[in-house]
DNA sequence: CGTGCCAGGTGCCAT
DNA sequence: ATGGCACTTGGCACG
């Protein structure tokens, strides 16, 4: 731990320089605002947040961690210094300046207005706050939020009268949280930089076909894929058949539905018109329903079944193969 | 706390009739089946789970809590009886066996196989598993879950080589999440029982066209409201205008898209068809896309504005008029 | 149960 | 910013 003065370099600070070491700052006592978040390199303190406002007085407490330990949580309240005891207002605040993240557990009163409107009355729910400032409210069943604010949002916390509220809004949308009493609060300083993988999406469909044609039909040759058609709308690939015919396919992961036929239908009537000549028309899918088979019979498009998990396995191989050679 | 030998009656248990005390049984020592919630009901206890499996020991100590006091939270942990030192696998069966929602956080990574399949490596996340079993993985950014599993999916809790796996699987699907040490876990119960009121929705727009009318047009007369067109695809209002002419409505609450007027525009061909009559077509919505309004020239279909607060007034303005009179 | 369609849809990527 | 569209879409309502 150390104790120093914070000069005016601290204006130096860069939002897009990597954080190797997050400093927690905290205000000289007769400042207000909240502690903040920096890094520190090269024996230089670099700080995000709002520091410049507490600047007026220099005078600042650092207090260095090296950078929480993999894996052991503690919560902010129970770190150092913790010998003051600080309300709920100061937790959160600081917990959220930190960029942890915040979870909170009590009884709670719920009203969103922005789009819609929505009301919710007392109940008990957890609220969690995210280091990018989206909120989750979810309830004790249901996979759903009940409520939410997608990230950016902007957070306020306020204590009235025995009341914590949240706030939290961007344009036009506002959602605000009422606890009745102090809600169970955890700050997490949480770390994940791991890539989600997806596969099997309609987007591995595409790149199997375009990899191997013959998943359509034998002799299909892809040209591009993603062509715009008229001024709206595109079909996902674009290309001849064995015949040199003009062929358009369009690809869905999940059964397909009257819409997806009349949909491409209307792809079909729009690039006839644009050369003057009709399209064969592919939908490829694993499974339609029983509207859109029929549909696709007075439609005169075809239907070729193909699963997003044949696709997905198809690339893997390739992939797998590439990596051998 | 009461000790007692319970008998066979507890093959009697129902699991429709309702919980008026939540009682947690712990097996017999010698049994490893894990907690389990019942309710006890005149004199008689009626328990819910894997009882059967250990009733050939028969000898269960029966610990009675009265339900929790609301807006205090105590984590069953700290909860009697805590003088046993329980691993971290007694204690989250135990939670989700008595209907507490647990929240771990803690290093994992994530598998999931069921319609699509992906993969997550080595990060710190929340998990979050309900009452009603659903599960929910929350990265430290983004309001959106990465991996989930709706309601009333199978729970499995494991301990293997000290790593905590949880399986949530349902039809076809498998979330898999290995906690590579033991996560930091809260269990809490909660009691929600608030309705979810919400306004302004595309079912508002609708009541409010069919009380007022006007809203669409001066003597426009609605007849039915969602009614089917052809086999499938229905329009959301059916009606007359002032001069007798059929006339279709086509609500959004949210900006039209050219899809929308497509769609609108499909039925009316498929009204014409059936008719021998074109029918009028109205879109009412908030606003409309560029390439929406094009759209709707060419096809002659007329645009009204109409937002669904304004329609959520009208309804509200009524209801408050109804309440008076 | 299948089918259709709304959702405060959300998110991604294109122009 | 606007627009078009996929999504493990989820969810409800209706035949």
């Amino acid at each position: 731990m150390a104790s120093c003065r914070l000069r005016p370099l601290l204006y130096h600070c860069s939002f897009a320089s990597k954080v190797c070491l997050h400093v927690l700052l905290s205000p000289c006592s007769s400042c207000s605002c909240p502690w903040i978040i920096g890094h520190f390199e090269r024996g230089q303190v670099f700080a995000y947040g709002s520091l410049r406002r507490c600047l007026g007085s220099a005078c600042l407490v650092l207090h260095l961690f090296p950078r929480q330990i993999r894996h052991t949580y503690s919560h902010p309240r129970t770190a150092k210094p913790s010998t003051v005891k600080m309300s709920w207002l100061d937790k959160a605040r600081k917990a959220l300046a930190a960029g942890h993240v915040l979870i909170m557990v009590g009884l709670c009163i719920i009203e969103y207005e922005g789009r819609a409107v929505s009301k919710l009355g007392e109940g008990e729910r957890i609220v969690i706050i995210k280091k990018d400032r989206s909120i989750l409210v979810h309830r004790p069943i249901g996979h759903e939020p009940v409520n939410w604010q997608p990230h950016r949002s902007k957070i306020e916390l306020i204590e009235e009268n025995g009341r914590r509220i949240i706030k939290a809004s961007r344009a036009n949308e506002l959602l605000k949280i009422v606890f009745l009493n102090e809600p169970e609060t955890y700050a997490f300083q949480l770390s994940d930089d791991a890539e989600f993988e997806m596969y099997a999406s309609e987007v591995e469909m595409k790149e199997a076909v375009l990899l191997q044609p013959d998943l359509i039909e034998e002799g299909f040759t892809p040209l591009t894929d993603e062509r715009k058609v008229g001024r709206t709308g595109r079909v996902d690939i674009f290309g001849v058949d064995r015949n040199g015919c003009m062929t358009v396919v369009e690809l869905k992961r999940r059964t397909a539905t009257t819409n997806d036929v009349k949909q491409l239908q209307q792809y079909v009537e729009e690039l006839s018109r644009e050369f003057g000549k009709k399209p064969r028309a592919i939908l490829a899918a694993p499974s339609a329903t029983k509207s859109a088979i029929t549909f696709l019979k007075t439609a005169k498009i075809e239907f070729r079944c193909l699963t997003p998990k044949t696709c997905s396995k198809i690339i893997r191989r390739r992939n797998g193969l590439d990596a051998h050679l």
